[in-house]
DNA sequence: GTCTATATCCAGATAGAC
DNA sequence: GTCTATCTGGATATAGAC
């Protein structure tokens, strides 16, 4: 009961660090289980085990395993926002989304892009009231949507489509299960199958 | 016990009629049930109340959960296969895949498309060792394969795409997430959607 | 905040009468 | 084969000591 003789103020910014990278560590492995079994699949025990922490101690960073999805979910987010604020501004705008795609398609075939939840889970319900994640999206959503619209006009981008319906294609391809596919008959190499998934969303099955 | 004043055969056959109607029964809700909610999500529960019987009565007609899924899934492709059929021979082979990707994707968006088994759950494991999946799986992918190894040779189709990347990104197609995000912002018909997808899966996102 | 141990719930599967 | 009632395992979440 000495609070005097120990200087507070860097004990507690060491605290927080600590913990903050504490929990950077459980978002991590969340990261990791969600891109390799989804969110059903995913126990809160194995992230416990993955950290390396008791399960209890998850339950007093995040308060529900929804929680904890949600965390990783605005944490791709993010990493895809500093990602973006990395492009050219010179680049077309074409080529700013055709890096977007690619970058993500890296990541999921590294293991580490969580899957869309799917339209019916709680983790959907969540994940649509929760702040964080829904303005990281909007963000995200808004610099894409720019980039779309301004592509179309350079007759880049086949204007026919909505942009809506490009915006979702993209996201769609980031997360698309033909990488995964593709990368489980282990007849071809990482960049090869980005190269193909990302021509057929491009310029599609068609031949020229 | 007068056996001799009750002809077999006919009773025995309505029998089995009716057998066969409870299990066309089963798994349609087990269909819909996996199109809407997807496998994990959806519980044995559900599906009984939704034929309306017990539960137990559903494990005298298949063994497990995942038998279940197995048996939707081999009657998606069935229909997948019975649809082929109905195609006239004079269709170029683009335009039998096309009508083909187009087929499901109206199955998808009436809610009568299971989603594909994520890779690492228990029913892809199931279904790897289920020989009626196997074999219907198989028959379809070497319709379709063909069909793809045709038309690139004839440059319908970009021949630089391997014919099974190719025959992966149409199956994944007939189960895009984007239809269902487009059908749910509720602003466009599903034809509409459906001429969309189709533009990005052959044409591409690219303006021509 | 971290742990061990436990509460609570729910879903897959089964027992046993009819 | 169908039912009611039950078993069982496993998963989310919590209690309570330290």
């Amino acid at each position: 009961m000495k609070p005097a003789l120990t200087p507070k103020s860097p004990k507690v910014s060491f605290k927080q660090q600590m913990l903050q990278a504490r929990e950077e560590a459980i978002v991590q492995t969340v990261n990791r289980l969600l891109a390799e079994k989804g969110f059903e699949a995913m126990t809160v025990d194995e992230v416990a085990a993955g950290v390396g922490i008791a399960k209890a101690s998850l339950y007093k960073h995040f308060p529900s395993k929804e929680d904890l999805a949600a965390a990783a979910m605005v944490r791709v987010l993010h990493r895809t926002q500093a990602f973006l604020l990395t492009l050219p501004p010179t680049d077309t705008p074409l080529a700013k989304l055709k890096a977007m795609v690619r970058w993500a398609m890296e990541v999921q075939l590294a293991g580490e892009m969580p899957s869309l939840p799917s339209q019916n889970s709680s983790l959907r319900a969540n994940l649509m009231g929760n702040q964080a994640y829904l303005e990281a999206l909007v963000q995200v959503s808004d610099q894409l949507g720019g980039w779309i619209q301004a592509a179309q006009k350079a007759g880049q981008i086949n204007p026919q489509f909505p942009a809506i319906a490009v915006l979702y294609t993209l996201y769609a391809r980031a997360c698309d299960p033909v990488l995964g596919f593709l990368q489980a008959s282990g007849q071809h190499s990482d960049s090869q199958i980005i190269d193909w998934v990302l021509g057929t969303c491009f310029e599609g099955l068609n031949a020229r």
